[in-house]
RNA sequence: GUCCCCAUCGUCUAGGGGUUAGGACAUAUGAUUCUCAGUCAUAGAACCGCGGUUCGAAUCCGCGUGGGGAUGCCA
């Protein structure tokens, strides 16, 4: 099987969300699977049918769809090795463990304890039968991993290796046999994945040698940790892929992130677009050291690739956003969406930015900042807007510089109740945007009724 | 317990036998713009410890410590 084509696969298993971490793991088989021209295989390994979810599948596909990793067979996809779901590739893996028990490697015995919930064996609990593996123990194995180098492992020492259960006593087979099956039958040449895998990875290369098949390059990536160092689970910040939409993360952005959790081009730029990543990735710069997940980095990045956007194209998708929160797609609106873009970090930040469109909510904080003067300031301005000849947002933004002057107020101090009354908050575009959108009736209308 | 992996600013990282140990996020200060945001400038901030090799170690080696992973009829 020399076959100079890199196949690689991203296997999930559906029992729960898509994991940032997972995410990772999918991207960095893809940068890879590009960079070499190579066909990326999605499979679904669902061999556990009672904890297998529905919803945890489609969140796995709209999770890798939405960061953009098309794969090439699987789900949707078709190819010559299908099915692509274990729980439907049965048959297969019959054949292959009828081969080791051909061969003598397996055996029939009596099924380990159960566990309590804290993984401790309860004695007495074992029903029916398995059938274990027996590991050869003639010696060192080596893995040449290719991002962590050799790592050694004595199998002569059974304490920490212990012959393992391939068929359950239901009659169903357990990972390790199926994921090895299928790489072989789905001719998988690099295998990308979690550094939680290493140990298992000696336990597959034992079984590719009992296949007489040839193990593909192993790469074990560092895992993503949380900032205290703790392994990242499902309630932790930034842990379930899906939120990422919601928060108004942009997929760029997430793929730039997570790409350089774990591997760095080597030069000191950051932002990157996925065909550059593709360009430059390569395992041997991936690190082996954990990555904590630091989302305050990934908003400012995030924030960097909205700056990237065309201007129609940051409204476009930020105007979900808005009309969720309640707001109507007016041009008004959409200019007021494209005057924020250089000030928000999250698209779902956009609506408060821009909620004044349509109405004004007066924000404590921003109250709270009013100087005293604040009405006579607001009179003073009315009186000027209402003097113009005609309505135009800049003359009437000219009008604000030399009228705080006069008044002996800086400029800024003497904005800031006009941007009160107008917008109810201390945040938004600037004020030759405001005046423009809302005209001089709602801007003297809102002046008006400003309870200060 | 046993086995495996890892260790540079708070975080992501560059570098790697002789460097002012570099960049970015975050933080602080200043400038600027209409407040905020943004932008610009400046500052503080790191080689886990101990031995060894060496003229010289953050870098190589050993030990220790710390962290992570594995040791399932989970994947």
């Amino acid at each position: 099987m020399n076959t100079s084509h890199v196949r690689t696969r991203f296997a999930p298993s559906p029992t729960g969300y898509l994991h940032i971490g997972g995410a990772r793991t999918a991207l960095f088989n893809y940068l890879f699977t590009r960079k070499m021209g190579g066909t990326f295989v999605l499979r679904i390994e669902d061999t556990d049918q009672e904890r297998h979810v529905e919803e945890a599948m489609q969140a796995i596909f709209s999770g890798m769809r939405w960061l953009g990793l098309e794969w090439d067979e699987g789900e949707g996809k078709g190819g010559a090795y299908e099915p692509y779901y274990q729980s439907k590739r049965g048959d297969i893996y019959d054949r292959y463990f009828e081969k080791l028990v051909q061969s003598g490697r397996v055996y029939e015995c009596p099924a380990p304890n159960k566990r309590d919930k804290d993984g401790n064996e309860i004695p007495g609990t074992s029903e029916g039968t398995v059938w274990r593996f027996r590991f050869r123990r003639d010696g060192v194995m080596t893995l040449h991993d290719a991002v962590c180098g050799d790592i050694s492992v004595d199998y002569r020492n059974e304490e920490n290796t212990p012959d393992m259960v391939l068929k359950r006593t239901d009659g169903s087979y357990i990972f390790h046999l199926v994921n090895v099956v299928d790489d072989i039958e789905m001719k998988i040449t690099h295998v990308i994945r979690g550094e939680d895998h290493i140990m298992n990875t000696f336990k597959h290369l034992q079984l590719f040698e009992a296949f007489g098949a040839q193990p593909p390059v192993y790469a074990h990536i560092p895992l993503i940790q949380n900032p205290d160092g703790s392994k990242m689970s499902k309630r932790d910040v930034g842990a379930q892929l899906g939120v990422y939409p919601e928060e108004g993360f942009l997929p760029e952005a997430v793929v730039n992130f997570i790409a350089l959790l774990g591997w760095n081009p080597k030069n000191e730029r950051e932002i990157f677009s996925m065909k550059e990543l593709i360009e430059l990735f390569s395992l041997e710069h991936v690190n082996r050291a954990a990555a904590k997940f630091d989302i305050t980095k990934c908003k400012w990045m995030n924030q960097q690739h909205i700056l990237l956007l065309q201007p129609d194209e940051f409204v476009q998708r930020a105007l979900p956003f808005c009309t969720k929160h309640g707001l109507t797609d007016t041009a008004q609106l959409r200019t007021a969406i494209a005057s924020v873009q250089s000030k928000v970090q999250l698209l779902r930040e956009v609506p408060k930015w821009v909620h004044w469109v349509e109405e004004v909510q007066y924000e404590a904080d921003a109250m709270e900042g009013l100087q005293d003067n604040a009405r006579e300031m607001l009179n003073a301005l009315a009186e000027a807007f209402r003097a113009l000849p005609e309505w135009d947002a800049e003359a009437a933004f000219a009008l604000i510089k030399p009228l705080c002057k006069e008044r002996g107020v800086k400029v800024g101090a003497g904005m800031y109740p006009l941007r009160v009354a107008l917008t109810g908050s201390h945040v938004g575009p600037g004020m030759d945007v405001i005046l423009g959108t809302l005209g001089r009736d709602e801007v003297l209308r809102r002046i008006e009724i400003f309870p200060r």
